[in-house]
DNA sequence: TTAATTATATGACGATCATCATGTATAATG
DNA sequence: CATTATACATGATGATCGTCATATAATTAA
């Protein structure tokens, strides 16, 4: 059966928009191609005809993922805050974010997936992750555009730290701890 | 063809010590029973008598990693150092533990993962990182043990954070940056 | 209206996987 | 030495996976 040009492309998008939230929530091989369009409501036949195969997907909904979160992040520098990273840090370091990661950080669901996959996802990650540190570095304070990367570079490196070892343990107050030591720390250097 | 008990258990250790590399280097579900019995140069139908499932055997592939760490980690306290986190984070944020997960920190290669597994994983996980958590209460200082632990946490957290971006990052130049950044921050915050 | 195009459905392919049943040779036991 | 126990090998099972060939039906173009 065929779909208006319209309403293909709509689907592209929803099987886009599937595939950000659940390799977040499973993992890149947590998620099946054939379950992944079911989820569409759509079958597996046709997955390839908007996609070159699922590595393909994985490296483009990385990269909407990205987008997606962008416009949220950017909220702290938007509203002109006194203190963005610490805004930031106190949205990003929450059990809200920590318990749906289908809708959260995509470096922090997916980094360690992505070392062990193709150059396209890698590549992916990366543009995705240095935009992210682009942002950060507007957020922090220092002389030199140099030390401001760095303290960038290092503050994220503390947050998705925190985010990733809240999410694997399986005791909630060590969870909690996890969140409440790194933005005190956040704090602390700002 | 039987084997010594010696042998067994020797063939037993032999699997968990290839599991252990091969968890972490390539994941949970990067290796499979019959490719890791394989490295062993046993076949896949004996792997069974050894352990109740893949399942189990993760699990206790993550014990066994962490204790074959503990040693060499509590190296800086042993020689009683007189910075011993920073002594420790050199050692930690190298290129070397980079570019060599299958031997490196468990939590860095497999908290990610760990988190999409069964309880009997994130309980091994969880007890092998309050471990590492209290060891590197002894390397920071603070008034009270509170402050100390909450130290530790965030210190914890700033260097698998780094560790795991340096490894998803395709840019060498970015990811040896990951390592460097987060090394100052730790030394100044010290 | 007719013809060409194409988005999706159906079904199948080969590969891979965890697990288990059974066979076999050797160690352990007496 | 004879018997039993067992560690491992072989092979099979059913499930799942990514991918693709083909069919179908509806849109689009003429």
């Amino acid at each position: 059966m065929k779909v208006s040009r319209e309403q293909a492309t709509e689907n592209r998008e929803k099987i886009l928009s599937a595939a950000a939230a659940l390799f977040r929530e499973r993992g890149f091989e947590g998620i099946s191609v054939a379950d992944l369009m079911k989820q569409v409501g759509l079958t597996h036949g046709g997955f390839y005809g908007h996609f070159k195969s699922k590595e393909d997907l994985m490296a483009q909904a990385c990269t909407y993922a990205f987008e997606e979160k962008r416009r949220a992040w950017n909220a702290p520098l938007a509203r002109k805050s006194e203190q963005p990273l610490v805004d930031f840090a106190n949205g990003y370091l929450t059990k809200q974010h920590r318990d749906n990661p289908d809708n959260g950080c995509v470096i922090a669901a997916l980094a360690v997936d992505a070392t062990r996959q193709g150059p396209a996802v890698r590549r992916a990650v990366t543009e995705g992750l240095k935009q992210q540190i682009e942002m950060m570095s507007l957020m922090v304070t220092g002389k030199t555009a140099a030390i401001r990367r760095d303290k960038a570079l290092a503050a994220y490196a503390s947050l998705i730290g925190a985010l990733i070892l809240s999410r694997a343990v399986d005791e909630s107050d060590l969870s909690a701890d996890f969140l409440r030591a790194v933005q005190e720390a956040v704090i602390e250097s700002a």
